[in-house]
DNA sequence: CTATAATTTCACTAATTACTGAAAATTCTG
DNA sequence: CAGAATTTTCAGTAATTAGTGAAATTATAG
C-alpha cells in the first residue's frame, strides 16, 4: 500500500509526538494509520505501509491492544487478524485517558498515601508530607471529576466544554446565594453518584 | 545532604515516573526533590543529595527551567544559584499543563489545520480528513475549555473539581428549560470571555 | 584587571530503548 | 492430524538518549 501525502503526514507527526510521550514512533505510526484508515487493516498491510518489520508492527499492535485503543476483528474468507481504531475520537482520548490514570496516576497516589501515613521523623519531613498532601489533594480531586466527567454522554460533554469559565460565574452566583440570603436553594451533590 | 526515607521514596518514584513522561528520570528527581525540601537548594547540594555529576544537574535545572517550573533565587553573601518549586501545586499543574499544550498539542494543531486545507485528492483522503476534522474539533474544544477554566482562582477551581458531573445535570436542566417553555432564561455565553 | 568561584558546554561513554530476522508457537484448513 | 498460514517471541544489533568529567565560559570579589 502507498499513503497519499495527506496521510503521509499524517502519520509521521504522529511518530515524532509519540516519542514525546512515554509511547515509541512506531507505536504512534500504526496508531495513525489505522486513524486515517477507514477500512481495517492487517498487520503485513501495516508493515507494508510504514516500511517496518512484521515483527515490529506486531509488538506495536500488542501494545495499543494493551492500552485497549484498537479493535481486533476478522474477514469472511480471511484467516488474518485485522485492526481498526474506534471512530469516536471522544471515545478514544477517553480510553487513553483512562489508561493513562491506571499507570501513571493510581501508582502515584498509592505512593502518596504510603508517605502521609508514616510519621514524620523531623521538620525536613513535615514539610514534605505537607506538600505530599496537597498533591493527593489535587490528584484525587482532579481524577474524581475527571471519571465523573467521563460518564457523560458525548453531546452534553460538547456542552460543557463549550460552556468554559461560565461555569465558575455560576459557582459565583450560587456562592452569592447560598451566603447572602440566609436561604439557600437544591445543595450542589457530592462527586460520584448515580448515572 | 542526607534524605530521609520518606523524602528518598517519593525522590524516586517521580524518577521513574518522569520517564514515562517524555521528562528524564534526573529531571523528575531533581524536581521532587526541589518540591520536597522547604528551602531553596543549590546545584551543589542537588547532585549531592542525588548522587548525580554537577554538570547533570545543570542540565536538568535548564530543563526544568526551560518548563518555567522553578524558580532561581539568591542568597546574601551567596553567589550561587539557589532553586526552589513554587509552593503552590495548583500553579504547578497549571505550568505543566500548559506547557505540555505548546510542545505537544499546538504544533498538532497547525499540522491538523495545515492538512485540512488541502483539497482531497481522493476517496482515502476524504476520509482521512474527517477523522483530523473530527480530532482538530475535540482539541480545540479541550484546550479552549482548559485555558478557559485555567483563569479561576483556586477555590473557584476546587469547588468546579468538587461538582464534577453535576454540571452535566445542571446542562441537562438547562436544555429542558430551553427546550421545553418557549422562553428562556439567561444564555450560557461562549467561551473566552472577559475575566 | 586578576584570581577565584560558579556554571555551562561538549565530546565521550554508559545505559536504555527500538527494531529486525530467524525460529518457535499458534491457529486454522482440509 | 498433517501441513500451511499467521502471529509471536526473542536474541542480537542498531539507534537513541542519559550521564560524566574535563575544559571553556561567565560572573563576582578584591
Amino acid at each position: 500500500m502507498n499513503l497519499t501525502p495527506l496521510v503521509q503526514s499524517f502519520v509521521l507527526h504522529f511518530g515524532e509526538m509519540g516519542s514525546r510521550w512515554g509511547i515509541n514512533r512506531t507505536v504512534g505510526q500504526i496508531y495513525a494509520l489505522l486513524i486515517a484508515t477507514e477500512r481495517p487493516l492487517n498487520a503485513d498491510e501495516i508493515a507494508d505501509a510504514l516500511a517496518l518489520s512484521r515483527s515490529n508492527v506486531s509488538m506495536g499492535l500488542k501494545e495499543l491492544s494493551s492500552w485497549s485503543l484498537v479493535r481486533l476483528q476478522h474477514l469472511p474468507g480471511d484467516r488474518r487478524e485485522y485492526f481498526s481504531a474506534p471512530d469516536d475520537v471522544w471515545a478514544i482520548f477517553r480510553t487513553l485517558a483512562e489508561e493513562r490514570r491506571k499507570r501513571e496516576v493510581d501508582p502515584t497516589l498509592t505512593m502518596l498515601r504510603d508517605a502521609l501515613l508514616a510519621a514524620p521523623g523531623n521538620e525536613a519531613d513535615r514539610f514534605a508530607q505537607e506538600r505530599m498532601r496537597a498533591m493527593h489533594e489535587l490528584i484525587e480531586l482532579v481524577t474524581g471529576w475527571f471519571t465523573d466527567v467521563q460518564r457523560l454522554d458525548e453531546p452534553t460533554l460538547k456542552q460543557l466544554m463549550k460552556l468554559g469559565a461560565t461555569v465558575g460565574k455560576f459557582l459565583e452566583f450560587k456562592e452569592k446565594l447560598t451566603l447572602g440570603a440566609g436561604g439557600n436553594r437544591k445543595r450542589a451533590a457530592h462527586p460520584a453518584s448515580e448515572p
